[in-house]
DNA sequence: AAACCGGGGAT
DNA sequence: ATCCCAGGTTT
């Protein structure tokens, strides 16, 4: 426990980069500790590519994305010269659908006003679409070993075992991007990334393994019975359920009706089933459909997602002209399409 | 400062 | 079912 008498323990970034030369995760993206010292640099398209996947997204999940992309576009050239609906038909799938759009303005960014040359350091990068406080820290520090404190949830949890934080990381980040920052050693790339591998495999949400832990010895939670007691977490305002149609509508040949979203709001931009306006409770099968194409159709099946609940219609038309925003798709070819989870399930099920 | 924005994996 | 994740943008 932090008093007001007391300084906050100095974490001991020797031990931490100790640690990381010897524990450090082999990651797609990533220049080992081994190779870093040999010279190698990391390409900061590389970084910045695998740091917007990674923004509130897993590991697991974001790293196929990231090869494909890299495949697809090795360079932020290629990837700014690629149609905007080809990156979000790749990023289809990952989520946070702003990210990809912020993603390809970026890139444009770069090419057209940096020759094609991300900024070397963080105060610069943060200009960027897309690129906040934690990007713009991780570029600059594991590309350009810039001394900045580069805070994530994985950190965040990290210190706020550290010091036992009594309140909510949100009231406190600036005092730990302090203590952070007090602590970045000239490795500032290889620290930067040691303190989110700590998060992830050694001071882990539910889990802490603090018998390896290089911070240990200082640790104000490991000096407690329950160290995964922190970071307290605030109480989370509970959001309504919201309620709308989705009409998956089918041509004789089996082809399904899409179009694409606004380009604001829920997942902007994106190719949808056409959907209903939020709609205040439950319809249900009898609720009158005011549109000359859907002659017969009926629910097949009640879908729910992420506080969402979507009744799926489903209709076959004979008539393909009756539809015109949109265009019809085999819903086998759904990999060609920018079509969210959400839709793609829809889809599977409605089509069972 | 708080709300909004998706999805998947772990528990 | 609930929590959480290599956050950023908008209001």
């Amino acid at each position: 426990m932090m008093t007001d008498a007391s300084q906050p323990p100095a974490i001991n970034s020797t031990s931490v980069l100790d640690w990381y030369d010897r524990h450090a995760r082999t990651l797609a993206w990533r220049v080992s500790p081994e190779a870093r010292r040999q010279g190698v640099r990391p390409d900061p398209y590389r970084v910045w590519l695998s740091e917007v996947m990674l923004q509130q997204t897993t590991i697991g999940a974001a790293t196929r994305y990231y090869l494909r992309f890299l495949e697809l576009w090795p360079s932020v050239e290629a990837l700014a010269a690629a149609p905007r609906e080809a990156v979000l038909v790749e990023w289809a799938g990952l989520g946070y659908y702003a990210r990809a759009r912020n993603l390809h303005a970026c890139a444009q960014v770069v090419v057209d006003e940096h020759q094609g040359v991300f900024p070397d350091n963080a105060a610069a990068l943060m200009k960027l679409p897309g690129i906040g406080a934690y990007t713009s820290a991780a570029i600059a520090a594991i590309c350009h070993d810039e001394p900045v404190a580069v805070l994530d949830g994985n950190v965040e949890r990290v210190l706020a075992r550290y010091l036992a934080l009594e309140t909510p990381v949100r009231d406190a980040k600036p005092l730990l991007r302090r203590e952070l920052q007090r602590a970045v050693p000239a490795r500032a790339g290889d620290f930067a990334q040691a303190m989110m591998d700590l998060g992830a495999t050694i001071c882990a949400p539910r889990t802490a393994l603090c018998t390896l832990c290089p911070l240990q010895p200082d640790c104000c939670a490991a000096a407690q019975s329950e160290p995964t007691a922190y970071p307290v977490r605030p109480a989370k305002a509970e959001r309504p359920v919201r309620y709308g149609h989705a009409y998956v509508i089918c041509d004789r040949d089996g082809d399904v009706y899409l179009r694409t979203r606004p380009d604001t709001g829920l997942l902007a931009a994106m190719t949808e089933v056409p959907t209903s306006e939020w709609l205040p409770e439950p319809t249900g099968p009898g609720y009158p459909i005011e549109a000359d194409w859907h002659p017969s159709g009926r629910v097949v099946h009640v879908f729910t997602h992420f506080r969402l609940e979507l009744e799926v219609w489903r209709t076959v038309l004979d008539d393909r002209s009756q539809l015109t925003d949109g265009w019809w798709s085999d819903p086998r070819d759904a990999r060609s399409e920018a079509l969210p989870s959400l839709f793609r399930k829809v889809l599977a099920q409605a089509l069972d």
